[in-house]
DNA sequence: GTATAGTTGTGAAAAAAATCACAACCGAGG
DNA sequence: CCTCGGTTGTGATTTTTTTCACAACTATAC
């Protein structure tokens, strides 16, 4: 953690994580393997790996396990953390339905609308609020992280009522581009994962 | 497109694209201007479009729409593009209901799913149609780009069936991490959105 | 015990990307 | 026509990231 790592290398991390999570504690894996399942050049991992400060373990592979505990610490995976959800329509509502399970990493503990009526009508296991009680509620249950699905024009406004109750990090469905200097925001945005993808298509000789 | 660009750059000219896509043609931009829209430093955005070989335009910012057609034509954003979508669960029909619109460069043209019921019992604009028939249908209805939404323990055999039916491009949203030397493959997964944020939190003292 | 096949960790080299710095240009105002 | 404030486009520089190459190590088999 105190050492900033590069971008690229914790995301890579984060790819790693995710499938060290779905796989059998014991299984040892050697870079080479690795990164086929991951689709990341093995001295890339190693790398990654030395950059991170990974402990001088054995030089006959990882052991999933051990691996997983290790990024978990590098990142305090081990600590759940509090999720809110701004927006409940069908994108927003989907996470309050089917919350991310991802070993209890992240919890859904609020949803949020300026729709009362939806907010009346649902039912959710997950407590609902109306979007004015935003600030308050985020600094009351001590939430860390926000989702942000609310239509364009909302989103500005929204990220500075989750400023305000003290959150941590923003995830942001909407189609507004957000940013801040003061919390982490990614923004994610589908129409663009298709725009960037075709951009990268080499020689697509579109039809139609 | 002949120069290969930078994969960041690319990024960039993209998320550029989507926020001029939202604004009227003739309104001029500076770089400065259009830094601050996009979180991209001035300087930055100048070399993207230098490095994509900018046309010799006036030394008094940017009109959005010259910009504009500047990428699209760059990056060929002008024909649409045909797209299926592989798994109709909740994410899956999201997109058959709420088409991006993105100015029509993409048209949801077919939906596919294993659950025959499914697909008998659900109303659509769009045609829906077996897995099975998928690469036959990829084929005759040229499909160029295709969205992966099924489990994770069918996401190879259903990238496997797109390849065979000669899409281009496949943007996945199940858990499983797809990659292929032929075709270009983007994996998009929420949870693991949520812990890169969680990761790039600098100093994150995790409460609950 | 020694060879062997496979592996890691990392300094050094190479490649890629971001940043800087500034000449050249534009348009308006007098 | 000249100046001034603001702007672009890009070569040069710096920084970051990836890739390479290999010494050092491990486990196993004979």
């Amino acid at each position: 953690m105190s050492v900033q790592l590069p971008v690229q290398t914790v995301s890579r991390l984060c790819l790693i994580y995710r499938v060290l999570l779905g796989m059998d504690r014991e299984t040892v894996l050697s870079s080479t393997k690795l990164g086929k399942l991951v689709n990341i050049p093995a001295h890339t991992i190693r790398k990654d790996l030395s950059v991170a400060g990974k402990l001088k373990s054995s030089n006959a592979g990882y052991k999933a396990g051990e691996l997983l505990d290790f990024i978990k610490g590098l990142f305090n995976f081990d600590t759940p953390l509090r999720v809110c959800v701004a927006g409940i329509g069908l994108l927003g509502s989907s996470f309050i339905k089917n919350p991310v399970q991802e070993g209890g990493q992240f919890i859904i503990v609020a949803g949020f609308d300026t729709n009362i009526n939806k907010i009346e009508v649902m039912k959710s296991d997950v407590p609902l609020f109306p979007a004015y009680e935003m600030a308050d509620k985020i600094r009351e249950m001590q939430i860390d992280l926000g989702i942000i699905a609310v239509p364009a024009q909302a989103a500005e406004i929204t990220m500075q009522r989750m400023k305000e109750g003290g959150i941590k990090g923003i995830l942001n469905f909407s189609p507004a581009i957000l940013g801040d200097k003061d919390i982490a925001v990614r923004n994610v945005h589908f129409a663009e994962e298709l725009r960037f993808l075709t951009a990268m298509i080499p020689d697509l000789e579109k039809g139609v």
